[in-house]
DNA sequence: CTAATGTCTCTAGTAACTATAGGTTCAGGG
DNA sequence: CCCTGAACCTATAGTTACTAGAGACATTAG
């Protein structure tokens, strides 16, 4: 049994995020020691692990919910799963172009910026002139957090 | 002369998200009509572009806070803005090594997936397993909102 | 002139945590 | 066996960058 600091850091999350995501439903209540402290099983761990690599890939918390409800079920079709894994490759693809966009124009701004003043940098004014844009403007600001 | 609406339309920013930016301190506080209503001039759209790009951009409204800073005193040298474009780059780039490291996770899992069932189905297995993952594990969950 | 749409302020909600306060429990050393 | 200091407990509030709602006033089209 592990204590919540052992878990967090065999895990890499931190404490209060543990604590959190008990609070939250997406860890169940863990057992207790005498004097009210978590104790985890490895089970715990396992659940734990499978949330951060998830949120590493990208997923919303509420897409994980789903992914563990389907494997406390283990009998059901993976349709649904296969369903979330491709909607969030469509995501991840989109996230990928545009910040192969964004960094080209990075790229930009520092080789217009090298050592000069700002009334010869291009920073500004290709930020702030839509001509200037490499990236396309569609209205996707928030995709970032799908 | 421009209403909160028009100008939100035009710059692809919605009207709460204006109101918001002028709240901060983003947007000074615009003119009103003889109703009260917010009037913004041509200056104000670039501003807003301005601040618009650069979210897309990856930067946070923190960093945008400096660099309009530093374009209302545009005699200063350019090092500043040429830094926080560095930095930004720099995180650019290490997004977009993981996310092509999550989308190749992401592959694999709809390949394992098609059509199965969970207890045939890797996906839990993969995310849940540290030993099948493809993506290094550093501490860069939150570079997300950096 | 009236109805619809747009705008106003203010408050509260969202995701996914992070931090703080004030108190309790546990493990190691003397 | 006690004490100290680290780790733990709960609860609340703060963070970023918005978004949504209520209820009232303004503007515009027909």
């Amino acid at each position: 049994m592990l204590t919540i600091g052992k878990l967090g850091s065999a895990a890499g999350v931190k404490v209060p995020t543990i604590r959190y995501y008990e609070q939250i439903g997406l860890l169940p209540g863990a057992e207790r020691s005498p004097g009210n402290q978590r104790l985890y099983t490895r089970a715990a761990q396992d659940r734990l692990a499978f949330i951060r690599h998830a949120r590493e890939l990208g997923f919303t918390l509420e897409a994980i919910r789903d992914l563990l409800s389907l494997s406390d079920r283990p009998d059901q079709s993976c349709a649904e799963v296969d369903a979330i894994a491709r909607a969030q490759l469509l995501v991840v693809k989109g996230r990928i172009t545009r910040l192969q966009a964004l960094k080209t124009e990075l790229e930009r701004m520092v080789d217009h910026c090298a050592g000069g003043r700002i009334a010869d940098c291009h920073v500004i004014e290709v930020l702030g002139n839509h001509a200037h844009c490499a990236a396309d403007h569609g209205r996707d600001l928030h995709e970032m957090s799908a």
